[in-house]
DNA sequence: ATTGAAAGTTCTCTTAAAGTACTCTATTAT
DNA sequence: ATAATAGAGTACTTTAAGAGAACTTTCAAT
């Protein structure tokens, strides 16, 4: 059980390094909590290890992290329900989390901002970021990052017909167009697409 | 765990990098980040070789590579550039990194998977994901989960009209409602939305 | 092939900042 | 009264960061 500056000293080292991205000294908590002391920090911080609240990585500055429980709150949220329209939340009972990390974690992750509406039917929208697997190799209607005889990129769904390529916009107004598959290169496909208001 | 100056030299390189097509020498990483001394930088190149966050070809010059290891970090994503149709890919040199955690984290947040197409028009489809920050008050034009009567839920479009509220889907195949405000609560606004392939 | 400038490597020395280990005091609940 | 919690403060150790000297290696011009 945690005592009132613990839970205080806890959630604001868990609010820091979501913040930014590094543990906070003892100094900066301090300052935060209003409390002078470092060795009073220092003391609640060690107990906080000891009952496995906390890890200290060697003895870096900036060496505290969250331990493995904690650290999963940072990219799980609470799944509440399903919405539609004119009907009560539908709570979900099986699987009560969902796991962001899945999309944003792994090797060869990266990020684009969309520009322009080729995708739109697919909901990717002007300024939606999408993030990328970096591959190769594409299966039927994947949304690849092509690459046009080594000068263009673009954003399509891919569609292979033996030695042809065919990218499609998902755009009613925009027409797919066919290459030669030797002047196309995939370089990546879309595991995930998310947007910030 | 990287510290303050490692994490501004493995930055400085990976800007570098991006912009020229090169890795820089010590001295230019030296002068972007005024460092006189190159027996410091090189002292912390050497620690981020040892961490993995970088290789060196050989003993070259120039010959420092990223090895795609700093893409890890839990939240973060490298923001590659924009990509448009029918041009390549614009490297981005300001903000290079995304952040999810601004989107993911905070008091009150949660998720909705939604259901139906009301929210078409705004790129929200079918088994999307909302993120909601609960509140009871959203302004003009914020998409809301609005209560109806206590009972019914629904992911709309908020417009205030003094004693009236519109509800309004973003499907042209819909009709805004109007509700007057007292049969209204909101539960939330949508501050984030992200869908996985 | 030679050579000199540029780049990289390996040290030592220094300083400021951060972490650790204590002691002492005050408050509060049992 | 006693124990648990909370805080101040002091002294000390360790780490991060930087300067700079001395050295080796790489590269390109001759």
């Amino acid at each position: 059980m945690l005592t009132g500056l613990e839970e205080k000293i806890l959630q604001c080292i868990t609010r820091y390094i979501t913040q930014n991205g590094r543990s906070p000294t003892l100094d900066e908590i301090g300052q935060l909590l209003e409390i002078k002391s470092k060795g009073t920090i220092h003391r609640y911080i060690k107990s906080l290890i000891d009952k496995g609240h906390l890890q200290r990585t060697g003895r870096n500055w900036r060496g505290i992290r969250l331990t493995g429980e904690q650290n999963r709150r940072l990219t799980i949220l609470p799944l509440a329900g399903r919405i539609a329209a004119g009907k009560p939340i539908e709570a979900i009972s099986e699987q009560c989390e969902i796991n962001f990390s899945e999309m944003l974690l792994g090797p060869g992750r990266y990020v684009l901002e969309v520009q322009g509406d080729s995708m739109i039917d697919a909901g990717i929208l002007d300024g939606d970021l999408v993030i990328i697997r970096e591959t190769q190799s594409a299966d039927n209607g994947d949304i690849v990052v092509a690459l046009i005889d080594n000068c263009e990129a673009t954003l399509k769904r891919l569609r292979k017909h033996g030695k042809q390529v065919e990218l499609i916009p998902d755009n009613q107004s925009m027409s797919p167009m066919k290459y030669s598959a030797d002047r196309i290169n995939i370089q990546g496909v879309v595991v995930g697409q998310a947007r910030m208001y």
